[in-house]
DNA sequence: CTCGTAGTACGGTAGCCATCGAACTTCGAT
DNA sequence: ATCGAAGTTCGATGGCTACCGTACTACGAG
């Protein structure tokens, strides 16, 4: 009834980021290569278009892990869900930081 | 029997520095202190010398752990041992980075 | 040599978290 | 209204790791 919109679509604003939530999200492997995907020409990706090896259930808390870090946003649309990376917001706090972390080869 | 120098002195050079390995070891907050720490006016600190709310051998494994991922480096002087910032490997590697987590506010 | 200080090694424990499959929800299309 | 596709939620599990105390090693001072 009326049901909140969702655990999910909950993240923080800018001055709610924390350096250490964030360090911890890019800290994961998998997650690391699906920020490179959101990278990629600054574009927005449905949860499916990750080209990621982990089933579907754990790929959402991925995403959810992220978007509470706020390493990313997202938005519904119509049935599947868009995310983009939060490059201004991450670049405003911690300048150099995602550039750096984009550079490594890999 | 000419012991080997001990696992402890260990660290890798910059080339064999992994971005992911990095990211873990900058995400534990008593870690990320310690980081700051070294990097307040580039000094060199004795294992003691570090503020944090750990046990010694809990510091030790987080200096370990900085080590093997690159972060620091350290030398043994006389009965202690001086810990510092791979500052320029790791400006090379990932530049912005380091500035990016140190400036976040805390 | 003896003693104290600095740090490391070791074994154990508790808590976190990446992972999965299955069940559920939501929306668009037919 | 039904169906299918896209995501989310839930519960369980295994592995990793931060943490500690104790025992050990290495070095310098006296």
């Amino acid at each position: 009834m009326s049901a909140e919109p969702a655990a999910a679509y909950r993240m923080p604003n800018q001055s709610e980021i924390r350096i250490e939530t964030v360090l911890q999200a890019l800290a994961d492997p998998v997650r690391l290569e699906m920020v490179r995907q959101l990278a990629k020409d600054d574009g927005e990706l449905t949860c499916g278009a990750f080209d990621v090896p982990v089933s579907k259930s754990t790929l959402t808390h991925h995403l959810r892990t992220l978007r509470e870090a706020g390493v990313i946003g997202g938005r519904p649309q119509g049935t599947t869900r868009l995310n983009w990376l939060r490059r201004k917001d991450l670049d405003a706090l911690f300048p150099g930081l995602l550039d750096g972390v984009l550079a490594a080869r890999h």
